[in-house]
DNA sequence: AATGGTAATAGGACCCATTACTGATAATCG
DNA sequence: CGATTATCAGTAATGGGTCCTATTACCATT
């Protein structure tokens, strides 16, 4: 199938670059309505899915409900969710890092790991709990 | 707040005794209403929010907008999500095993995490892939 | 430059899991 | 027993996301 360049799918591109702050489909929607205020929320959601599909980003699903946000960085890493503002943020932890400890013999083939931690980001911790 | 007790209520309990399948709110309603059939799914969600609240039971948070799943193991321990069947699986992994490894240093407070496996369970794949 | 073929779009209907609302029912206390 | 009010059944509403239909935009070919 034929793949073509359209100035939506450009502008959700640019909107990535440079962009680590894991945004979701909706705050995507938001700042593209900024530059094409008629871009529909189904052309944001097609194009985070093809972009997804392509690698060129990471979907980073929710856990418990909440959307799910979108990453620049592609390379497969662990993410942090404060509970706070919602934000979420890398963290530096080895990938597969501890899928060593997985003991052998389970009853389960594992094809891929996701882990998430809760809790509070230094700026909401700093603005007082 | 004085807290009654109710056949609704007395009724999803029985149905976790003994049960380690892990169910969804839904499948924990249909087995409900084969006992008493005019049990309303409002009824079912409200009172599996009271038993985790209570700590009867245990949320599993879906991963990537699936339903939530149920546990009656309480103490916290990982999961496995089976991507044929949809089936949740326990992982005799201690938990916080992996968390002394978290790097010092973080610009994020961790209260809890979340790790999932996902892959294919013994008897998927023993039914070929 | 016009044309045909088809990818991609806007806008909205729809889906699923869950929550919120609204009387009605019934468990507990006095 | 009778009053209080937690809990109920039933239904409407919500949030995140997908899918559908008519229309538009791209691009290779004449």
């Amino acid at each position: 199938m034929e793949v073509r360049s359209t100035a939506q799918r450009d502008l959700i591109r640019r909107l990535f670059r440079g962009n680590y702050t894991h945004p979701t489909a909706d705050e995507i929607y938001e700042l593209a309505r900024r530059e094409n205020p008629t871009i529909s929320r189904g052309t944001v959601y097609r194009n985070l899915n093809f972009l997804v599909e392509s690698g060129e980003i990471l979907r980073i699903p929710s856990v418990g409900g909440g959307p799910d946000h979108f990453d620049v960085t592609t390379s497969p890493h662990y993410h942090a969710h404060c509970r706070l503002c919602g934000r979420v943020s890398d963290v530096p932890l080895p990938y597969n890092a501890w899928l060593s400890a997985l003991p052998h013999g389970l009853d389960f083939t594992v094809e891929t790991h996701q882990l998430m931690l809760f809790g509070t980001c230094k700026s909401c911790t700093n603005k007082g709990d």
